[in-house]
DNA sequence: GCCGTTTTCGGCCCGACTGTTTTCAGTCG
C-alpha cells in the first residue's frame, strides 16, 4: 500500500469514529497519524520494516501495528467491521454542510441510513420531529442535499484564487475596511481549497458584513453575524463555473495580525502556537496575545511571530511540518534558519512547453514573443515524441524541421532564447519513444509517460525508474500523471523513483499546470534533501499558459524550495554550460 | 489514541454562529 492508501484508510478510520461517536480526541489520533504518514520522507515499506514507525511524533504502538498491518496484508480488519457498522450512506451525509458526526448518527439510529430516505424524512417532517433538530435544520438539510456536487467540493487555486481575488478587491474598496487579506488555504496556496477566507480590519464591522452578503455573484447567505460572515459565491472563471463557499470575518485593526496568523495556519500550527504562548505564560487566540493583565501589542504578523520567539514563516509553509521549529529563536538561539523561498522573479525560463507542431495551439514564434514579454531569458521547446498520435507526436525528420526552425529564430529573435527540447513518451517498458542519436540532437529531454496508465505499482515503477536512469534523459516529466478532483495519477511508488533520480543525477519536473500541480509538495521536500534539483514547466499549450509557471512557485515554496533548488532560476548561461555536460 | 522536566493518568485550542433551546449542543474553522 502506498503512503497515501495508508492515509486515506486512517482518515476513514477516524470519520467513522466520530459517526460512531467515539471519544473525538480518538479519533482525531488518527486523523494525526494519516497526516504524519503522508509527510514521512523515504518508501513506507521500508520505514515499517526497518522499524522506524516507532519514532515519528503522532504514531504509537496502535498505530503503528495498524500502518504495519495495512502496508504488508494491504488490509486491516478494524476498518472492515468499522464500516460495516456504519451504513455508506450515513457517511456521505457528512458532507452536507452543518450536519456532523453527532448529528449523522442520530439520524442513523432513527433508521435514516441513506441520502434518499434523509431527503424523505426531511419532507415529511420526521427529521423536524427529532430531538435536537428542528424545522430550520431540515430545510438546511433540503438545501445542503440540492447543492451537494456543488457547494462543498474543492476548487482548483487558480479558479480560487480569481474567485478570491475579485472578492477580497471588493472588500477592500467598502468604506471603513482599513487592511484585508486572503487567508486559511487560499492564502497557503495549496493545490485546491475547500472554501474562501477573508480577513479585514475596520472600527464598524456591521457596514461591512451587509455589503457582503449582497455583492453581485453571492448564490446564498450561509451565515451573517456581527462580526462573521459566509456566503456562497459563483463566478465563471475561464468559461467554467465555480461555485464555492467565502468566509468574511472583520476585526477590530488591533485585532487584525492575530485574526491572519490564527487563520492562516492549519488547525495543528495553530494548536502549536498557542501551546508556545502558554509555555510563555500568555494566551493566544485571533484577536490577542495577552497575560498577567497584559496585553502584547502587535502591528503585523512578523510581530506576532516575534512575540513569540519565532521568525515570521512565509504562509505557504504553515502547514506544520517542521517549520516551527526551524524558525524558533529559543530552541535554537539563532534567527533566520528558515529557508529563503523562491520567488516568481527568480525563474528565468522554463522547459516545458507545446507548439502547433504537436498539441500545442500557437506557433514557435508566437510562444517565444510570449515568454520575452513575461520577463523569460529562454524557452525551451519540448514537444510530443513519435508514438503520442493522439498529440501529433513529432518524427525524426518533423523534429529536425523544428531544429532548424529554431535555429533560424534564434538567430532573429533578440532577448530571448529558444532551447530545442522534446517531451519524449516513457513506452511501455520503460524505453524511449527516439533512439539515442536522435535524442542526441537536442539540448535537453523531458521525459513522460502518457500511455497504459494502469500498470500494476511495480511494473509502473520500474518503467519510470529505467527511464529516470537513462543518461539522455534531462528531467522527469510530471510524475504521476494525475489530474487534480479529476482522475487520480497512476500508481508509481515516487520515493523509489526519487532514490533513482537523485543516484542516475536526473531533475524532476513541477508541472505548473494548475489541473496537475505535480510533483506535490510533500515529494518536492524530499527531493530537496536528496539534491535533486527541480524544475518548474508551466507545460503550455499555449501563449496564455506560459505565466502558470507561478503556481509551479507556489508549489516549490510549498516544497520549502530555495532559488538554488530550482534549475530554472539559473541564468541562460548558466543553463547552456549544464545541458553541455 | 497520543503524550509526559508539574504527569504513566488525565488532559488534549478555542471562539463565532446557528438552531434548538430556556442555558446549551453541534458544527465549523
Amino acid at each position: 500500500m502506498t503512503k497515501e492508501e495508508v492515509a486515506d484508510a486512517l482518515e476513514e478510520i477516524a470519520t467513522l469514529l466520530e459517526v460512531k461517536g467515539e471519544n473525538p480526541f480518538r479519533a482525531n489520533a488518527y486523523r494525526n497519524g494519516a497526516r504524519a504518514v503522508l509527510q514521512m520522507s523515504g518508501d513506507l515499506g521500508e520505514i515499517v520494516r526497518g522499524g522506524k514507525l516507532a519514532g515519528v511524533p503522532g504514531i504509537g504502538e496502535t498505530l503503528r501495528d495498524k500502518i504495519t498491518a495495512l502496508v504488508e496484508t494491504g488490509e486491516l480488519p478494524f476498518l472492515t467491521e468499522l464500516r460495516q457498522s456504519i451504513p455508506a450512506g450515513v457517511v456521505q451525509m457528512l458532507r452536507i454542510p452543518g450536519l456532523g458526526p453527532k448529528k449523522a448518527k442520530a439520524l442513523q439510529d432513527a433508521g435514516i441510513t441513506s441520502l434518499e430516505q434523509l431527503k424523505e424524512a426531511c419532507e415529511s417532517g420526521t427529521v423536524a420531529a427529532m430531538k435536537g433538530f428542528g424545522a430550520k435544520t431540515a430545510t438546511k438539510i433540503l438545501e445542503g442535499l440540492a447543492f451537494l456536487g456543488q457547494v462543498g467540493n474543492r476548487v482548483r487555486i487558480d479558479q480560487a484564487l480569481s474567485v478570491g481575488t475579485a472578492l477580497l478587491d471588493a472588500v477592500r474598496a467598502m468604506p471603513g475596511v482599513v487592511r484585508a487579506e486572503l487567508a486559511g488555504s487560499l492564502r497557503r496556496r495549496r493545490e485546491t481549497v475547500g472554501d474562501i477566507d477573508i480577513i479585514a480590519s475596520s472600527p464598524k464591522p456591521a457596514p461591512i458584513m451587509e455589503t457582503f452578503v449582497k455583492l453581485p455573484n453571492v448564490q446564498q447567505i450561509i451565515g451573517k453575524g456581527e462580526t462573521k460572515s459566509s456566503i456562497v459565491v459563483q463566478q465563471h472563471v475561464d468559461g467554467e463555473r465555480v461555485t464555492l463557499n467565502a468566509d468574511l470575518r472583520v476585526v477590530s485593526d488591533k485585532e487584525f495580525p492575530f485574526t491572519l496568523v490564527y487563520f492562516t495556519g492549519n488547525k495543528n500550527l495553530n494548536i502549536k502556537m498557542r501551546q508556545r504562548a502558554i509555555d510563555r505564560g500568555l494566551r493566544l487566540n485571533e484577536y490577542e496575545l495577552a497575560g498577567d493583565g497584559k496585553t502584547i501589542k502587535c502591528k503585523d504578523e512578523a510581530e506576532v511571530f516575534a512575540a513569540l520567539d519565532l521568525d515570521w514563516i512565509p504562509p505557504e509553509m504553515r502547514e506544520d511540518t517542521g517549520e516551527v521549529e526551524l524558525a524558533s529563536r529559543t530552541d535554537h538561539k539563532s534567527a533566520g534558519r528558515l529557508p529563503k523561498l523562491v520567488e516568481v522573479e527568480d525563474v528565468r525560463g522554463v522547459f516545458h512547453n507545446h507548439t502547433i507542431a504537436s498539441d500545442g495551439k500557437n506557433t514557435l514564434e508566437e510562444m517565444a514573443l510570449a515568454a520575452k514579454k513575461l520577463g523569460l531569458e529562454y524557452l525551451g521547446i519540448a514537444d510530443h515524441s513519435q508514438s503520442l498520435n493522439i498529440a501529433n507526436g513529432l518524427s525524426p525528420q518533423r523534429v529536425r524541421k523544428q531544429q532548424q526552425e529554431i535555429d533560424e529564430l534564434n538567430s532573429r529573435l533578440k532577448g530571448i532564447r529558444l532551447l530545442k527540447g522534446t517531451e519524449c513518451d516513457i513506452l511501455e517498458d520503460g524505453s524511449l519513444d527516439f533512439s539515442d542519436d536522435v535524442l542526441a540532437t537536442f539540448d535537453y529531454v523531458v521525459a513522460s509517460v502518457h500511455t497504459i496508465f494502469g500498470q500494476p505499482v511495480d511494473v509502473m515503477t520500474d518503467r519510470i525508474v529505467r527511464a529516470v536512469r537513462h543518461p539522455k534523459v534531462t528531467m522527469l516529466g510530471h510524475a504521476t500523471g494525475r489530474l487534480l478532483l479529476r482522475r487520480d495519477g497512476y500508481k508509481v511508488n515516487l520515493d523509489k523513483v526519487l532514490d533513482a533520480a537523485a543516484e542516475a543525477g536526473t531533475m524532476v519536473e513541477i508541472n505548473a499546470q494548475p489541473l496537475r500541480l505535480d510533483l506535490d509538495w510533500v515529494y518536492c521536500k524530499r527531493a530537496k534533501t536528496l539534491g535533486i534539483p527541480l524544475v518548474i514547466n508551466p507545460d503550455a499549450h499555449h501563449t496564455s499558459e506560459l505565466e502558470y509557471y507561478k503556481y509551479g512557485v507556489n508549489v516549490a515554496r510549498r516544497g520549502w524550495l530555495e532559488a538554488k533548488d530550482v534549475f530554472n532560476t539559473r541564468t541562460l548561461k548558466q543553463v547552456l554550460a549544464h545541458l553541455k555536460k
